[in-house]
DNA sequence: TTTATAATTAGCTAATTGTCTAATTGTTGT
DNA sequence: ACAACAATTAGACAATTAGCTAATTATAAA
């Protein structure tokens, strides 16, 4: 979780996670959205993967990066709901019902 | 909005806001709840107060800390939903209902 | 089998960060 | 006025970080 939120206080970080937010990319790919080195965004990519926000497939000469939400999310929302952010609605004294 | 990102960076500076969480303290009162000196504690009062994450107020020799929820909660769900996590119900096909 | 391309590793630097002790500021109580 | 206390500022240091260029690895294409 530590990892997480060092991995998230890097804009250029932040920014890849919402560039994989719309679909895979290989690492070049994201590189071009980006003014810095591809050895200065490999380190980055070496930062998400250490704190599990993605996850590396390898296709041919490419690397196709894959953002994984679901720890995102875990840590995102875990952290807010300690302090009572983001309530799960099913603890209080309101009701989910489908729309007709 | 990277400020709030990089002052969450750094875990005891998640703890000091977990604390406050509860209720207002004084500098000295959560400085005792960590193994690091003073002044180190005041840079990363420093941190929090500069991310507006939280609001400094002087009483006689002390300065109460409060925590600032709103501006945790706006920068932590904000970049949430722009990943479609924590969604709005309002815009879903769900309804919220008070229980009778 | 070379040659080209994609990505990472190695090695370096400048800047930032978290920590400390010592000194300073501001406030209260004697 | 002075001593005690709370907190911050000043100044130093080690560790980390984000960035670069050059070199390496791995795969694909000619």
């Amino acid at each position: 979780m530590n990892t997480v939120f060092k991995a998230l206080s890097d804009p250029t970080r932040r920014r890849v996670l919402q560039l994989l937010q719309t679909g895979p990319l290989s690492a070049g790919d994201i590189g071009k959205h980006f003014d810095v080195s591809a050895p200065t965004m490999s380190a980055h990519f070496a930062v998400l993967k250490e704190a599990d926000l993605i996850h590396a497939e390898k296709a041919g000469k490419s690397v196709i990066y894959h953002l994984k939400l679901s720890v995102l999310e875990d840590a995102l929302l875990g952290f807010a709901q300690s302090f009572g952010i983001g309530e799960d609605t099913s603890t209080s004294s309101v009701k989910l019902e489908i729309k007709p």
